[in-house]
DNA sequence: ATGTAATCGAGACGGTACGTCCAGTCTTGAC
DNA sequence: GTCAAGACTGGACGTACCGTCTCGATTACAT
């Protein structure tokens, strides 16, 4: 997979190198020193490269990180399916589980944090990441919904955009706003209210 | 009420002008320039403000921007009950259709976004946002919840926290990711969704 | 005698140590360093100053140079009358062999080149050095051909600019071109034939 | 002739064509954007050819614009020998009037400091000047004075190298510096006090 | 005529410095 | 003591060039 940002310069030339230990700094950098700290000036100087070399390549400091994110998704040799054990609810708790042990592990809450902020602020990159990063783990969620709808569990109608939204959707929220406790029992609750509905029946 | 952040010099000398009108600049800036342009600098002036006259005040930029929101709050005379026509579904729908509308003006989205990536980067100002504004409009939709259970329509023993979090949270989370269409047909869907559950019944 | 460069910003609360302390880096640097490696940022580094202190009072490098040697020609008092012995030749390779000896001072030759270089470039610092440094010590040297001309010396009708120029001219051409050695023998031979004329009599 | 810089490579490969080309662009370069703003990459760009050209025939900027120099006086089938009308003081004003013109067409004036200002600073390219460009020049006006001290116009025993030092450094100097008007008559007053001195007779 | 070696235009690279903007601190004089 | 004003050190911004390097593609020489 190519980089995410669009290359206009003669990219056949471009120094893989250079581009990998740039991605590895800015992604190291905002774990280390924070969103407010990190600098195009420090990428470069930490992965010993010029200045220009990062703006030849990425329109902006959130592109880079958006690229970092990427390499490492592509290095950890994509993701792999859900886990599908016929039992959704298991599987989602078990999942966002996941989720919140590396939410809660600073050394990816920071980076994710700057990405997030990037994206917020910049609608193109914002579709550049929808596009190569949520999608692609969007696709990998519905797939496992879509194997609950065929073993009835989940209504053939169901509209799985929202469902994907209603499960994940409060988790990151919480996250991002520190509004509670991010644990693996708020997950749990999340995951049931979400199956069941907050209606009585 | 008292700004949100902890005054430490002689408040009681303090100018409510320069107040208000840092505020108001720093709001109207942040939707004018932008939360990447926003600075302390550009506030003093819009606001004919010395600079010190900020940081005697405030502990940094996204602590101005809250009390701006805080501000905002207070002059709309505070937020009013959720409407309460005995039909939750209804009621819900019509909020977060509003809500819908309010992120989607431009006038508005790009202030709270600024807010929403000071709150992002900084625990303090995320403790003072729950208090101060999560906190009172969590309360609300709270108290709404429970007319509902009152009536039946809502299980007694509901987690009113996750019920909030499912209704609210995924709408938040699309706003801040552009990661869809935010229309109110969203927002009625994801309200079904989360009254119904997603599971077949 | 105040900086030679005009000034623009609210000069009652410039600092003088950092000004002074400017202009020092700035002549030091140009002796060690020479004109190439002279840099804002080096002068800045160098006097403990922020850039921005050096962009508010000096429209150029040129101009910090030159109030360098203003401040120079400040601080040791002025230049003093030339020699006046009665003997207009003598007193002339006096002065010229001392010039000689101060271009041939690495400590003073370099930041002369500079400057000289700066003014070659820049008409409006050109008019500055001729008002402020050159005509001062123009007006001393026609001090002592008018004494020559007063004891009969020189012709009551001369032309004084065209005399100076005559005299200080092959000096300072030949010392920045280098187009030969610049020796107390030059000094006095050129001396000699300004006074005598080439022509055959 | 050849290029006054020594060259290393392989010279009988040379694209003399890219030779031109460069040392056109950068005479031109010069007299367009001035000294400050004259670069390799410019040059370069100019003369569409790539960067590594120019430096792989010249070790500096400043070697390039003395080449452009030197090929502008081949070009112009070198100097012609100066007037000899038997009228030294005409014939060398002529010269000067002629000299000043040229210094004052905006056309020459800027490359010709732009090159003396790269003399002033590197003392090897000072010593090429010399050779290559000063040198002949002197020579054809010794070869003037010469005449002048055969019809005994000037004394046999005339140090020649004073001489002219005593003539065209005035004007050179005032030139560089700017420090007085550079006309005709100023070309004239010098000429008459240099042959026949300052001292009243 | 054909290999081969150097030059060519092009341009990416690690760097330095530019001139600007802003952060956060400090000082001044008016109130 | 607070205020508007603004100078101060410091540091990052994004740009321009530096001088080196590597890439194919000519191009001219020696076979």
């Amino acid at each position: 997979m190519k980089p995410g940002t669009g290359e206009s310069p003669n990219a056949a030339r471009r120094s893989d190198t250079s581009r990998r230990a740039i991605l590895r700094a800015a992604f190291d950098l905002a774990g280390e020193v924070g969103y407010g700290r990190l600098s195009i000036e420090g990428i470069a100087a930490r992965a010993g490269v010029g200045k220009q070399t990062i703006y030849r390549w990425w329109p902006s400091k959130g592109a880079v990180l958006f690229d970092a994110f990427l390499l490492l998704a592509e290095d950890s040799g994509g993701s792999p399916a859900l886990p599908d054990s016929g039992d959704l609810e298991a599987d989602l708790v078990a999942v966002l589980r996941a989720t919140v042990d590396e939410l809660n592990d600073p050394r990816y809450d920071a980076p994710m944090r700057a990405l997030n902020t990037e994206i917020t602020h910049d609608p193109e990159l914002a579709r550049l990441y929808s596009e190569r990063l949520d999608e692609p783990m969007r696709a990998l969620k519905k797939d496992r919904l879509r194997s609950a709808q065929r073993i009835g569990e989940l209504p053939a109608d169901l509209d799985l955009d929202v469902a994907v939204d209603l499960i994940w959707g409060p988790l990151m929220n919480r996250w991002m706003l520190r509004s509670g406790g991010l644990t693996g029992d708020f997950a749990e609750r999340i995951v049931a209210a979400a199956l069941d509905g907050l209606r009585r029946r």
